[in-house]
DNA sequence: CTGAAAGCGCTTACAG
DNA sequence: CTGAAAGCGCTTACAG
């Protein structure tokens, strides 16, 4: 019968059961140790343990081995949709490893990221995996030297020798670009993330390189200040009242591609008949906007898992190089981008 | 400077630095025992845990008083953008406290989900918040029996005193159905729930009752076996193949709304011109769908935020009764209801 | 192969 | 008010 007490099965009573010292106990029960311990005494502590329902406390465990088989994960908004896949890629491989998953949210706020990675790292968590990074990060790049096991997802820190596993930024926006012109566009715009951060530079700089090598104009650029609604509203606000309009438009990611509908939609301008429109990322629900929006598909899955098994290598041995992993990325093409207005369609 | 080490300072170090006994540095250190020591050896310890920038183990502190300042939340699905906002509630509240959020998916799996209840409880989880149960859930009603505090949310368990938080499934109901009838619709169906959760079955029941007052046919009903678009879809097409359609459908949530809206799409069928929609939850991201969703808010942060003070309550005195909170909810109406067809506007 | 013992970093009766 | 000691539940050299 299940009951209260069974939560409180300990090592000692295992081991009384067993007719065995707890040591040998302990020896019986772990793998590693196992085969220190005689077949047949091993299978009565093995008995013993079934029979009470022993469950080890990994508490005790942690403050003698000081591993706490637990990792944290700092994620800046959870809210948006993009950052759910990535976790779940992380908890199914930190979970098939017995480790336990603690989720963090920083809200953006660098006060409130230190305070989390602070108390993490007092609840002794092995390692960290961080979506939260900019290029210049003092936080992680300091504990990163001190010998913190930290794996970077989606955003790099520059200059430092942090292992990251992230989408390929460039091949997604030179995808994006080619694809705008293959539809014959000639004016492409590009309302830039943060340049604080990897993704928002490496895509802004991908952009200006892939217009200028098909010899189009690469300054069609408004910079918004955050990956949010609201600032790509901002931005595309700006970018269509400045000059003659682009006739397409690429987001930085897909939050800031909402931000750019956001602000056709106040204008009476028509998405993809009178402008074109490619996000980033291809984040849960985008397929369900209207018009569904054509993005750069980024694998957050296997982001999340890849990490995982990247940081569950480095707990295994501290000394190993640190890699950059760059996943694969592809566009989708939807109903928001199109021929630019007054051309026949292909 | 901030190095590797720091991480390594010990109650003993700040013990030897104040020049007092751990023990001593101990009650300095805790508020609760603050006061059982003289003033001045209290700021001497304090002074020399700051200046070694001293952090407790919570990992030895909780072997100790056998209590983690963890909680564990269950969710059935992160990637659902629903819960989101409940996890945020949660962990600023639990956060405020000094306790730490450890959230896991269980994927409406009840095997994983049993396997991460108890490896939760071999961390010494203080207590769960629960979004996963079932109407009959042996798993948590036995937990709660054997004095495991769990507070459910969203969902309640039959017949159990687990405390919950929910929001109005009976009232949210209710004003949709009146909602519908303000507009002039007499045919008006359910896609259900799940009857294995209260929610499916309390807005399943609150349907046939407003209908029913209304004297309307409370027997347009199509059950959907889970909460998804896949499973709202395949119930929607029933519905509309058997008998004379609806002219307005309430769906059990907004994941099963996006189902219905799915199957006006394939067979061209125009919401809200041919039939009204209205779900339930006013999750993210269902203002931008076209139409945008009318439905029925629910306060998922204030539910978190809730659930979170409730168990913290329940924590500091496992005697307290079970409550079981319900928080108003209000009808968002958005362009996805309308008068029926063949209707003049009002 | 197994037992006895020390110790991880704390807290908390128990003396004094 | 403070020190000395025991102990939370484990693991792991160290003997034997």
């Amino acid at each position: 019968m299940a009951s209260a007490d069974e939560a409180r099965v300990t090592l000692k009573d295992v081991a009384r059961r067993a007719g065995v010292h707890p040591g040998t106990a302990s020896r019986a029960l772990n793998v590693e140790t196992r085969s220190l311990v005689n077949g047949d005494t091993a299978m009565r502590v093995l008995a013993a343990a079934e029979e009470l329902g022993y469950r080890p406390n990994p508490i005790a465990r942690g403050l003698k081995t000081s591993r706490s088989y637990t990792v944290g994960v700092l994620i800046p908004d959870l809210t948006n949709p993009l950052f759910p896949p990535i976790v779940r890629g992380i908890e199914d491989v930190l979970a098939a490893a017995g480790y336990t998953t603690l989720i963090a949210n920083t809200d953006n706020d660098l006060v409130r990221q230190t305070s989390l990675f602070e108390s993490l790292r007092a609840r002794q968590v092995d390692g960290f995996i961080v979506a939260t990074a900019h290029r210049d990060d003092p936080l992680f790049t300091e504990a990163h030297n001190a010998g913190v096991s930290i794996v970077l997802v989606n955003r790099r820190v520059d200059g430092t020798g942090i292992p990251s596993v992230t989408g390929d930024d460039h091949a997604g926006i030179a995808l994006a670009v080619q694809h705008l012109v293959d539809l014959g566009h000639s004016r492409i715009a590009h309302v830039a993330g943060p340049t604080g951060t990897t993704t928002g530079l490496t895509r802004l700089r991908a952009y200006r390189q892939a217009v200028a090598d098909h010899g189009l104009d690469p300054t069609l650029i408004a910079p918004a200040r955050a990956f949010t609604e609201t600032e790509g509203a901002r931005a595309t606000g700006a970018l269509l009242d400045g000059g003659a309009p682009p006739t397409a438009i690429i987001a930085a990611n897909d939050m800031i591609a909402l931000g750019c509908l956001d602000v056709f939609a106040e204008r009476g301008i028509q998405c993809p008949s009178d402008i074109s429109l490619v996000g980033f990322n291809d984040m849960p629900f985008v397929d369900r906007l209207t018009p569904a929006l054509s993005t750069v598909h980024v694998p957050h899955y296997q982001i999340g898992a890849e990490a995982a098994r990247m940081l569950l290598q480095r707990l295994g041995d501290g000394a190993l190089p640190a890699k950059a992993i760059t996943l694969p990325v592809h566009l989708v093409v939807r109903s928001s981008t199109r021929t630019p207005p007054g051309t026949c369609s292909p």
